[in-house]
DNA sequence: CTCATTGTACGAGAACCGTCGTAGTTTGAC
DNA sequence: GTCAAACTACGACGGTTCTCGTACAATGAG
Protein backbone atom coordinates (compact mmCIF):
# COMPACT_ATOMS: atom_id res chain seq x y z
CA UNK A 1 0.00 0.00 0.00
CA UNK A 2 2.10 3.03 -1.30
CA UNK A 3 1.20 6.35 0.15
CA UNK A 4 2.49 10.02 -0.37
CA UNK A 5 1.61 10.79 3.38
CA UNK A 6 4.27 12.15 5.00
CA UNK A 7 5.14 10.48 8.22
CA UNK A 8 4.03 11.35 11.49
CA UNK A 9 6.90 11.67 12.88
CA UNK A 10 8.76 14.89 11.70
CA UNK A 11 11.96 15.10 10.04
CA UNK A 12 15.02 15.95 11.24
CA UNK A 13 15.58 19.77 11.11
CA UNK A 14 12.83 21.06 9.72
CA UNK A 15 9.76 22.94 10.06
CA UNK A 16 6.25 20.81 9.97
CA UNK A 17 3.44 21.18 7.39
CA UNK A 18 -0.19 19.90 8.45
CA UNK A 19 -1.19 17.45 5.51
CA UNK A 20 -4.69 16.14 5.65
CA UNK A 21 -4.23 11.54 5.95
CA UNK A 22 -5.39 9.72 2.78
CA UNK A 23 -8.68 8.74 4.30
CA UNK A 24 -9.47 12.22 4.58
CA UNK A 25 -9.48 13.50 1.33
CA UNK A 26 -12.52 14.36 -0.09
CA UNK A 27 -13.28 14.63 -3.64
CA UNK A 28 -15.33 18.19 -3.57
CA UNK A 29 -12.16 19.51 -2.02
CA UNK A 30 -9.99 18.28 -4.71
CA UNK A 31 -12.53 19.69 -7.72
CA UNK A 32 -12.25 22.97 -5.83
CA UNK A 33 -8.55 22.82 -5.32
CA UNK A 34 -8.53 22.25 -9.36
CA UNK A 35 -11.06 25.10 -9.85
CA UNK A 36 -8.30 27.90 -10.21
CA UNK A 37 -6.31 28.31 -13.25
CA UNK A 38 -3.59 29.03 -11.11
CA UNK A 39 -3.54 25.80 -9.19
CA UNK A 40 -3.98 24.46 -12.62
CA UNK A 41 -0.95 25.86 -13.79
CA UNK A 42 0.85 24.70 -10.68
CA UNK A 43 -0.56 21.26 -11.11
CA UNK A 44 0.36 21.03 -14.28
CA UNK A 45 4.30 22.38 -13.65
CA UNK A 46 3.88 20.14 -11.01
CA UNK A 47 3.19 16.62 -13.13
CA UNK A 48 5.34 17.98 -16.22
CA UNK A 49 8.41 18.07 -13.94
CA UNK A 50 8.00 14.66 -12.13
CA UNK A 51 9.98 15.12 -9.09
CA UNK A 52 9.69 18.13 -6.70
CA UNK A 53 9.45 21.37 -7.39
CA UNK A 54 10.30 24.33 -5.15
CA UNK A 55 7.64 27.69 -4.67
CA UNK A 56 9.51 29.88 -6.83
CA UNK A 57 10.38 27.39 -9.77
CA UNK A 58 6.74 27.67 -10.59
CA UNK A 59 6.61 31.20 -12.26
CA UNK A 60 2.93 32.91 -11.75
CA UNK A 61 1.23 36.25 -12.81
CA UNK A 62 0.73 36.74 -8.60
CA UNK A 63 2.53 38.22 -5.44
CA UNK A 64 4.27 36.39 -3.38
CA UNK A 65 2.18 35.98 -1.16
CA UNK A 66 -0.85 35.02 -3.40
CA UNK A 67 1.51 32.23 -4.50
CA UNK A 68 2.12 30.77 -0.93
CA UNK A 69 -1.88 30.77 -0.40
CA UNK A 70 -2.41 28.83 -3.71
CA UNK A 71 0.08 25.91 -2.72
CA UNK A 72 -1.34 25.82 0.76
CA UNK A 73 -4.64 25.90 -0.66
CA UNK A 74 -3.65 22.82 -2.80
CA UNK A 75 -2.01 21.04 0.28
CA UNK A 76 -4.54 21.14 2.44
CA UNK A 77 -7.18 19.44 -0.17
CA UNK A 78 -4.59 16.87 -0.24
CA UNK A 79 -3.24 17.44 -3.79
CA UNK A 80 0.09 17.98 -2.82
CA UNK A 81 2.84 17.15 -0.67
CA UNK A 82 4.56 20.60 0.84
CA UNK A 83 8.45 19.76 2.71
CA UNK A 84 10.72 22.15 3.72
CA UNK A 85 14.36 21.81 2.60
CA UNK A 86 16.42 24.43 3.57
CA UNK A 87 15.10 27.87 3.27
CA UNK A 88 13.29 26.94 -0.24
CA UNK A 89 9.63 24.54 0.29
CA UNK A 90 9.53 21.95 -2.15
CA UNK A 91 6.32 20.67 -3.77
CA UNK A 92 5.21 17.18 -5.51
CA UNK A 93 2.07 15.96 -6.40
CA UNK A 94 0.45 13.57 -4.20
CA UNK A 95 -0.05 11.05 -6.98
CA UNK A 96 -0.04 7.56 -5.02
CA UNK A 97 -2.56 8.59 -2.48
CA UNK A 98 -4.63 10.58 -5.56
CA UNK A 99 -4.83 7.30 -7.61
CA UNK A 100 -5.62 5.35 -4.85
CA UNK A 101 -8.18 6.88 -4.07
CA UNK A 102 -9.69 8.50 -7.37
CA UNK A 103 -7.86 6.30 -10.41
CA UNK A 104 -7.44 8.04 -12.99
CA UNK A 105 -8.73 11.12 -12.17
CA UNK A 106 -6.03 13.41 -12.21
CA UNK A 107 -4.70 12.09 -15.20
CA UNK A 108 -8.01 13.19 -17.13
CA UNK A 109 -7.91 16.47 -15.03
CA UNK A 110 -4.11 16.89 -16.78
CA UNK A 111 -5.06 15.56 -20.10
CA UNK A 112 -7.81 18.25 -19.91
CA UNK A 113 -6.06 20.73 -19.44
CA UNK A 114 -3.36 20.30 -22.14
CA UNK A 115 -6.17 20.01 -24.69
CA UNK A 116 -7.70 23.19 -23.52
CA UNK A 117 -3.88 24.86 -23.54
CA UNK A 118 -3.56 23.44 -26.82
CA UNK A 119 -6.57 24.31 -27.97
CA UNK A 120 -6.06 28.53 -26.49
CA UNK A 121 -2.59 28.25 -27.74
CA UNK A 122 -4.46 27.55 -31.45
CA UNK A 123 -6.68 31.01 -31.05
CA UNK B 1 -19.81 16.42 -35.33
CA UNK B 2 -22.25 15.68 -32.51
CA UNK B 3 -23.25 18.77 -30.17
CA UNK B 4 -25.15 18.85 -26.90
CA UNK B 5 -25.81 22.89 -27.61
CA UNK B 6 -29.45 23.59 -28.04
CA UNK B 7 -29.85 25.22 -31.36
CA UNK B 8 -29.93 29.52 -31.58
CA UNK B 9 -33.80 29.00 -32.49
CA UNK B 10 -36.03 28.94 -29.87
CA UNK B 11 -38.57 25.86 -29.82
CA UNK B 12 -41.77 26.33 -30.29
CA UNK B 13 -43.82 27.97 -27.42
CA UNK B 14 -41.03 27.66 -24.78
CA UNK B 15 -38.98 30.51 -22.59
CA UNK B 16 -35.56 30.09 -23.48
CA UNK B 17 -32.21 29.60 -21.34
CA UNK B 18 -29.06 30.58 -22.03
CA UNK B 19 -25.83 28.06 -22.62
CA UNK B 20 -22.98 28.40 -23.27
CA UNK B 21 -21.50 27.52 -26.52
CA UNK B 22 -19.34 24.65 -26.43
CA UNK B 23 -16.22 26.40 -27.08
CA UNK B 24 -16.52 28.63 -24.63
CA UNK B 25 -16.91 26.06 -22.06
CA UNK B 26 -13.54 26.68 -19.50
CA UNK B 27 -11.93 23.61 -17.54
CA UNK B 28 -11.68 25.52 -14.60
CA UNK B 29 -15.33 26.53 -14.79
CA UNK B 30 -16.40 23.11 -15.16
CA UNK B 31 -14.53 21.80 -12.00
CA UNK B 32 -15.45 25.03 -10.19
CA UNK B 33 -19.00 23.49 -11.00
CA UNK B 34 -18.11 19.87 -9.80
CA UNK B 35 -16.65 21.19 -6.58
CA UNK B 36 -19.87 21.34 -4.57
CA UNK B 37 -21.28 18.26 -3.25
CA UNK B 38 -25.35 19.43 -4.07
CA UNK B 39 -24.06 19.64 -7.59
CA UNK B 40 -21.89 16.69 -7.69
CA UNK B 41 -25.39 14.67 -6.26
CA UNK B 42 -27.09 16.65 -9.30
CA UNK B 43 -24.62 15.31 -11.52
CA UNK B 44 -24.57 11.79 -10.12
CA UNK B 45 -28.05 11.22 -10.20
CA UNK B 46 -28.34 12.73 -13.90
CA UNK B 47 -25.35 10.89 -15.06
CA UNK B 48 -27.54 7.18 -13.62
CA UNK B 49 -30.76 8.62 -15.29
CA UNK B 50 -29.23 8.55 -18.37
CA UNK B 51 -32.03 10.63 -19.91
CA UNK B 52 -33.67 13.65 -18.76
CA UNK B 53 -35.06 15.18 -15.27
CA UNK B 54 -37.18 17.62 -13.96
CA UNK B 55 -35.35 19.44 -11.27
CA UNK B 56 -38.43 18.08 -8.57
CA UNK B 57 -36.95 14.69 -9.66
CA UNK B 58 -33.71 15.40 -7.63
CA UNK B 59 -34.11 15.92 -4.20
CA UNK B 60 -31.81 17.62 -2.15
CA UNK B 61 -31.80 18.75 1.37
CA UNK B 62 -31.83 22.70 0.34
CA UNK B 63 -34.47 25.05 -0.47
CA UNK B 64 -36.10 25.25 -3.60
CA UNK B 65 -34.22 28.58 -4.95
CA UNK B 66 -31.12 27.38 -3.89
CA UNK B 67 -31.60 24.22 -6.25
CA UNK B 68 -32.41 27.00 -8.61
CA UNK B 69 -28.95 28.34 -7.84
CA UNK B 70 -27.20 24.74 -8.21
CA UNK B 71 -29.15 23.93 -12.00
CA UNK B 72 -28.18 27.77 -12.92
CA UNK B 73 -24.60 27.20 -11.99
CA UNK B 74 -24.66 23.57 -13.84
CA UNK B 75 -26.27 25.20 -16.39
CA UNK B 76 -24.33 28.50 -17.00
CA UNK B 77 -20.57 26.50 -16.74
CA UNK B 78 -21.60 23.98 -19.49
CA UNK B 79 -22.46 21.38 -17.84
CA UNK B 80 -25.97 20.55 -18.25
CA UNK B 81 -28.64 21.56 -20.53
CA UNK B 82 -31.85 22.49 -19.50
CA UNK B 83 -34.77 23.12 -21.40
CA UNK B 84 -38.40 23.59 -20.30
CA UNK B 85 -41.56 20.93 -21.17
CA UNK B 86 -44.46 22.99 -19.52
CA UNK B 87 -44.11 23.75 -16.15
CA UNK B 88 -41.37 21.48 -15.64
CA UNK B 89 -37.65 21.87 -16.63
CA UNK B 90 -35.85 19.14 -18.28
CA UNK B 91 -32.43 18.89 -17.38
CA UNK B 92 -29.86 16.65 -19.25
CA UNK B 93 -25.69 16.18 -19.06
CA UNK B 94 -24.11 17.78 -22.13
CA UNK B 95 -22.10 14.67 -22.32
CA UNK B 96 -21.22 14.96 -26.09
CA UNK B 97 -19.97 18.42 -25.89
CA UNK B 98 -18.07 17.84 -22.81
CA UNK B 99 -16.62 14.50 -24.32
CA UNK B 100 -15.56 16.32 -26.85
CA UNK B 101 -13.65 19.00 -25.37
CA UNK B 102 -12.43 16.74 -22.07
CA UNK B 103 -12.45 12.89 -23.21
CA UNK B 104 -12.92 10.38 -20.00
CA UNK B 105 -13.05 13.71 -17.65
CA UNK B 106 -16.98 13.19 -16.53
CA UNK B 107 -16.43 9.53 -16.32
CA UNK B 108 -13.26 10.35 -14.16
CA UNK B 109 -15.39 12.30 -11.52
CA UNK B 110 -18.59 9.99 -11.58
CA UNK B 111 -15.99 7.18 -11.22
CA UNK B 112 -14.21 9.15 -7.94
CA UNK B 113 -17.91 9.97 -7.03
CA UNK B 114 -18.97 6.90 -7.03
CA UNK B 115 -15.77 5.42 -5.38
CA UNK B 116 -15.89 7.51 -2.47
CA UNK B 117 -19.86 7.29 -1.49
CA UNK B 118 -19.02 3.43 -1.65
CA UNK B 119 -15.98 4.13 0.67
CA UNK B 120 -18.47 6.49 3.16
CA UNK B 121 -21.37 4.37 3.02
CA UNK B 122 -19.22 1.57 4.59
CA UNK B 123 -18.21 3.83 6.97
C1' DC C 1 -61.58 30.95 -15.33
C1' DT C 2 -59.51 28.85 -11.43
C1' DC C 3 -56.18 26.32 -9.38
C1' DA C 4 -52.24 23.50 -8.23
C1' DT C 5 -47.60 22.59 -9.88
C1' DT C 6 -43.16 24.01 -11.02
C1' DG C 7 -39.78 26.91 -11.05
C1' DT C 8 -37.93 32.21 -11.03
C1' DA C 9 -36.51 36.80 -9.35
C1' DC C 10 -35.02 39.49 -5.90
C1' DG C 11 -32.91 40.83 -1.84
C1' DA C 12 -30.38 39.74 2.18
C1' DG C 13 -26.96 37.75 5.26
C1' DA C 14 -23.00 35.13 6.46
C1' DA C 15 -19.09 32.99 4.85
C1' DC C 16 -15.48 32.37 1.80
C1' DC C 17 -12.02 33.55 -1.97
C1' DG C 18 -8.19 35.72 -4.56
C1' DT C 19 -5.37 39.37 -4.34
C1' DC C 20 -2.14 42.50 -2.29
C1' DG C 21 1.54 44.83 0.75
C1' DT C 22 4.16 45.00 4.80
C1' DA C 23 6.60 43.05 8.31
C1' DG C 24 8.62 38.93 10.10
C1' DT C 25 10.92 34.13 10.38
C1' DT C 26 13.93 30.50 9.06
C1' DT C 27 17.82 28.92 6.85
C1' DG C 28 22.42 28.50 4.69
C1' DA C 29 26.53 31.02 3.12
C1' DC C 30 30.18 34.06 4.16
C1' DG D 1 27.64 37.59 13.55
C1' DT D 2 25.84 39.36 9.21
C1' DC D 3 23.46 39.01 5.17
C1' DA D 4 20.62 37.57 1.33
C1' DA D 5 17.20 34.20 -0.16
C1' DA D 6 12.87 31.92 0.35
C1' DC D 7 8.83 31.78 2.23
C1' DT D 8 5.06 33.00 5.97
C1' DA D 9 1.72 35.57 8.84
C1' DC D 10 -1.43 38.99 9.17
C1' DG D 11 -4.75 42.20 7.97
C1' DA D 12 -7.26 44.34 4.41
C1' DC D 13 -9.98 44.97 0.16
C1' DG D 14 -13.51 43.86 -3.12
C1' DG D 15 -15.88 40.27 -5.17
C1' DT D 16 -18.31 35.85 -5.18
C1' DT D 17 -20.84 31.94 -3.15
C1' DC D 18 -24.36 29.46 -0.65
C1' DT D 19 -28.21 29.81 1.71
C1' DC D 20 -32.82 31.39 2.68
C1' DG D 21 -37.71 33.45 2.44
C1' DT D 22 -41.10 35.88 0.09
C1' DA D 23 -43.34 37.20 -3.75
C1' DC D 24 -44.12 36.30 -8.58
C1' DA D 25 -44.69 34.04 -13.43
C1' DA D 26 -45.72 30.27 -16.75
C1' DT D 27 -48.04 26.18 -17.74
C1' DG D 28 -51.51 22.48 -18.02
C1' DA D 29 -55.69 20.32 -15.86
C1' DG D 30 -60.32 20.72 -14.33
Amino acid sequence: MPTDTPSAAAPSGSRSLEHPPREDIRLADVLHALADPMRLCIVRTLAAAEGELNCADIELPVSKSTCTHHFRVLREHGVIQQLYRGTAKMNRLRTADLEELFPGLIDGVLRAADLQARRLEAE
